[in-house]
Parts: structure tokens; C-alpha cells; sequence
DNA sequence: TGGACGCGATAGCCATAACCTATCGGACGC
DNA sequence: GCGTCCGATAGGTTATGGCTATCGCGTCCA
């Protein structure tokens, strides 16, 4: 049984006349005798009577007619949804983002997507880098915003900005008249630190060249803005990435100062499985962090 | 876009492995590959990705999926209608039957096709043999039970019994103590009969070899039975065929009595259009008429 | 790090079935 | 009777779908 068939029958039906029938299925009128014969055949029943006074439906034939027409709708439905399915900048995009960029960088994102891509909404998911490898190359996420290095085999990435980073201190702190701190001049014991697991974590010791001793447990925060909380209540300095200083997060109790030239940045890239099928879906993300008014150098 | 290629989608989608949804359709993994390939052509969407870590369903391939299972679903009622439509003694059958015929006969051949033709409703269509053969081309009945000779192009017909018609008068008749009486004894003048269009009229009169003068127009009752209450109360005689004549449908005030030899019947046969797909069906409507217990001769 | 393995894609060949044109055969109608 | 209409049949061609063998790529393991 094919739909090739039942698009014969209904035709037949329709028509009530084997030729015209043919003509509108575009075949020539032996070969849709034939196919109904095949499906009669197959099915066991006779579906139609081939009449002098033309052509009549059996009963049977009424019945499996009709069910033909539901499976005809059925499958146009099926080019309907795949039509729909089409454009790669529609649909939810399920993006990754690690929790040192998710909250400085999707509320802008989020807004110009509304313009790049306004019929694709993000599903967003926000975890460390390690969890959303995972998440990736499961297919449970499409595509993750993260820092470079991101090797994970069977994945590609896109490189979307660089960002500085900048020693935060206590507003009344020596430092925070200061125009550039150097490297060296940071000690391990009164930086505060992301737990680990964190890739900003590992970003800010190696900027720093690794300290000696490791920095105490305590001193840690869950998130950068809880760092920051901890900074204006003097619990010591630490390290954020440029888009965590914006005027829109300015807290008057903390400073922010630059490091000397070359100052340590991290780069941000998207990455996806290789051989995802919407690419310009990422591409259209990537598009559109690159554009953003943010404090960002426009790399790669 | 086939069935067939729907098929595999869903395969493929259930096992993530195309070898073994190749297995599982009893195709080669290459020939599965390709009607895939060829779906997603077609439909202008990637369905799946294929990605080192197995197989993944894209956005539009879940939806695309989902809603082939529901053409699928549809297809396989397709079959099941055409099963359940496979015996030809299923189903309602449209019948038509004279009206000469069909009280006499009907609640006996009901009777009898319950226990050989269980899942056949009759549809009784009960008109003048004329209209019968206007419904049967038209394919508005099924088959028909009327007296012959019946000759419509494009029916054919299969006799089921003889009966004989016998005198109809009033109990207190000369005739009714008359073992039989001469065809040629009968007086138009007193004689009732059918409306015109009515076969049955027409074979008393063939039978009685045309009356030189035709009856009174007000002889008439628009039934048999109308007839036999005319012949009670005393307006005249009658014709009747043997079937209304058993025992159900004695009336005290008349007396049949049978012609001389040889005494005329009528023949009475069921008629279907020439390639009716359900042969069988008359066929046992056919048996279950011959096989009943009335003053029928089987004939033919 | 190299080789075996797993998996989907590709190449090339073959059989079948789907389609076409031409023709048949029965039924109607003039 | 003879022409016409209509579905079925015959015969030939194409292309579609299927197969085997093989490739290319990635992963895993020694």
C-alpha cells in the first residue's frame, strides 16, 4: 500500500471515472488501473465497480476511501510541519551558558535576538563548561557560550570576543586610585576566588602564573557578584572579566582597576556539535554577541 | 514521500542506530540511508544528526517523527477496514423487493439469513419493479427480488422458485367449494386487480390471456391485501400468488381455489448488476429464499 | 600512537515495478 | 450494424529501490 495508491482511489472516487481520474493524478490511465488493481489485490477487497453506467464505490470501497482521505491529511500535515521546520532561525535554540557570562551577557543578547532572530527563543541552560560539554555532545543542548580553550572532540567553536580582566578592590582600598596594577603585585591570600569547577577560576590563576599556595577554602564566593559583595564588605580583592563592570553593575562600595599592559583577557566562543544541522542558528547568536555594546574587544 | 520512507524515519528514530532500523525493516543499511536522504531532500529538513555519538533527532525530525506515526496509524486502519469489508456475507446488503413479493417473503428470508448470514442487515427497498431497476443501475440497491422476465441491460439474474396463482373468492361463492376453475371462467367485470405498474397485474392479465375489454378502473386495491379485504366484503374476485395465500394470512371470508391444469405461476428471481463485487451475498440470499418452508416450487 | 572496530555514506550493479503507447473487448446509442 | 466510450491487457522502457562491497571518519584500546 503506498500513498501513491490512495491518492489513486480518492481521485477514482471522486471522479467516478477511471480516465479523468488519471489525467488528474497526472498518469495515464492504464498505469492508475493498474496501481488500483495492485491495492485491491493487496487489501482483498474490491473497492470499486466497474459499471457500464460508470464507475460505483462498493461499500467497502466507501469506507476505505474515506480512510485514504485521513491518511492523505495526515501526510500533508507532514509537509506542513517540515515546511515550518525549515528555517534554521526558527524554533528554541537550547544554548549552554556558563555562569561567569549567562547573567552580564544574555540580557543584551536576548534583546537582539529579539530583532536577528525573533521567531527563535532560547531554552537556557546555565552550568559549568564541563556539564555542558556533556549536555552537548548528548544532544540535550545545541549549542554553548563558553570560554576558550573548549576542546571536546566531535565539537566545533566560534570565536565571539575577548574580555579583560580587572582587579577589583574596596573603595577605600590604596589600589583604587591606582591606573593599572601589575600581575606580580597580587597576593594569594586576600584574592577571592569562584569555587573549582569554575573555568573564570582557572583563568584567574593562570593569568596570575599560579600562586604558590593555593588560596584558602573560605575565601570564595558562588557567583561573581557574590565575589563582589565580598570585595565591598572587605573581605579582600579579587578578579572579574570586564563584562561583569559595566555601568549597569557599578557598586559604589568597590573599585574596579586594570591590569598593566599586556593585560589578561579571556576569550569567549560558542560552540556546537560538529555537523549540527541549524549552524545559522549559531552563526545568527554568534552575530549577534559580536555586536553587542559591551566592553568587548571583537576577536577572532 | 511514501510510507515506506516513513516508515524508516520512525525506525530510526526508535532504535538511534541506523543499522539496526535497517535490520528492524528488513532493508540493507545503505538502501535505508539513502530513502532518508532522499525524505529529507524532499521534505528540505535535516530529520536527523548524525553525530559520532550516535544518532539525534532534530527539532523539526521529533515533530516530523510524531506526526508520521500518525500517518502510519491512519494507514494500518486502511487495512483493517479493508479486512473487516473482506467477506462479501458482512455488511448491510441493499435489497429491493417488489411489493407483491416482499410481505410474504421477507419475514421468512430475514429469519432464515440471520443463521446463514449473520453480519448481513438487509436494507429493504420495497418499489415497483421499474424503480427497482433504475435503483439497481444506479447502484442505489444491491440486488432486487422481483418476478421475471426482468431484462435490464447489464443485470443478471438467478431464479429462486415458481409459485402458482389461484382464484380468490368470497367464502360464500358458487366457486369456493370448486376444486378448480378454468382460466377462462374468469369475468373481467367482477375480477379486482392491481394498480397499473404493478407486475403482478400484468401477469394475471398475461395469464388470463387479455381480456378483450380492461377492467374497471375502480376494480382496484393498491395492495394485495387491499384485494383480499375487497373480496371479503363481496366487491368481486381476485388473483393472489400462492405465497399469500399460507395459512398466516387466512381470512375466514374467502376461499382460494387453484386453476385447471396447468395452472399458471409466475416466476420469481433476484437481480443484481453484471460485476457486483459481492456475488456471494446474493448468492445466499438467493439459498436462504429456495430453502424456505412456502407453497414455492423450486425452479431453476 | 597505531591498528581494530563501529557506523553511516558512497559507488556500482541489478531486478523489479511503475509508467508509457498501442490495442483489445464489451456495452451503448444512433 | 457501426461508431464511440471506457476500462483492461500487452509489450517495452525507464528509473527507482535494493543489494554488496567499500570508503571515510571517529573512537577505543593496547
Amino acid at each position: 500500500m503506498t500513498l501513491q495508491e490512495l491518492k489513486y482511489i480518492v481521485s477514482v472516487a471522486e471522479e467516478k471515472h477511471f480516465g479523468r481520474a488519471a489525467e488528474r493524478c497526472f498518469v495515464s490511465q492504464p498505469s492508475l488501473s493498474a496501481a488500483i488493481r495492485n491495492l485491491e489485490d493487496e487489501l482483498g477487497v474490491k473497492l470499486f465497480e466497474r459499471g457500464k453506467t460508470g464507475v460505483l464505490l462498493t461499500d467497502a470501497g466507501e469506507r476505505v476511501v474515506g480512510q485514504a482521505r485521513r491518511v492523505l491529511q495526515e501526510a500533508d500535515r507532514v509537509k506542513l510541519i517540515a515546511k515550518s521546520g525549515r528555517n534554521p532561525l526558527a524554533g528554541v535554540l537550547r544554548l549552554g551558558v556558563i555562569p561567569t557570562i549567562a547573567p552580564y551577557l544574555l540580557p543584551d543578547l536576548v534583546q537582539a535576538l529579539r530583532g536577528a532572530a525573533p521567531q527563535m527563543p532560547l531554552d537556557i541552560e546555565e552550568n559549568l563548561t564541563a556539564n555542558l560539554e556533556a549536555l552537548l555532545r548528548a544532544g540535550s543542548i545545541d549549542a554553548a557560550i563558553l570560554a576558550l580553550p573548549f576542546d571536546a572532540p566531535g565539537t566545533e567553536t566560534l570565536t565571539l570576543y575577548d574580555e579583560e580582566f580587572q582587579v577589583v578592590v574596596p573603595a577605600k582600598h590604596p589600589w583604587a586610585k591606582r591606573k593599572s596594577i601589575a600581575i606580580g603585585e597580587l597576593d594569594p591570600a586576600s584574592l577571592l576566588l569562584l569555587p573549582v569547577g569554575h573555568c573564570f577560576r582557572n583563568q584567574v590563576l593562570d593569568a596570575c602564573g599560579e600562586f604558590a599556595s593555593a588560596p584558602a577554602p573560605g575565601r570564595q564566593g558562588n557567583s561573581l557578584e557574590t565575589l563582589r559583595s565580598m570585595v565591598a564588605s572587605g573581605l579582600g580583592l579579587t578578579v572579574l572579566p570586564a563584562t561583569a563592570l559595566t555601568a549597569r553593575h557599578a557598586q559604589s562600595l568597590v573599585k574596579a582597576v586594570p591590569f598593566d599592559e599586556p593585560r589578561p583577557i579571556r576569550r569567549v566562543a560558542i560552540a556546537w556539535r560538529s555537523g549540527f544541522p541549524r549552524l545559522s542558528a549559531v552563526r545568527a547568536v554568534g552575530e549577534a554577541a559580536r555586536g553587542l555594546k559591551l566592553p568587548i574587544v571583537p576577536a577572532g
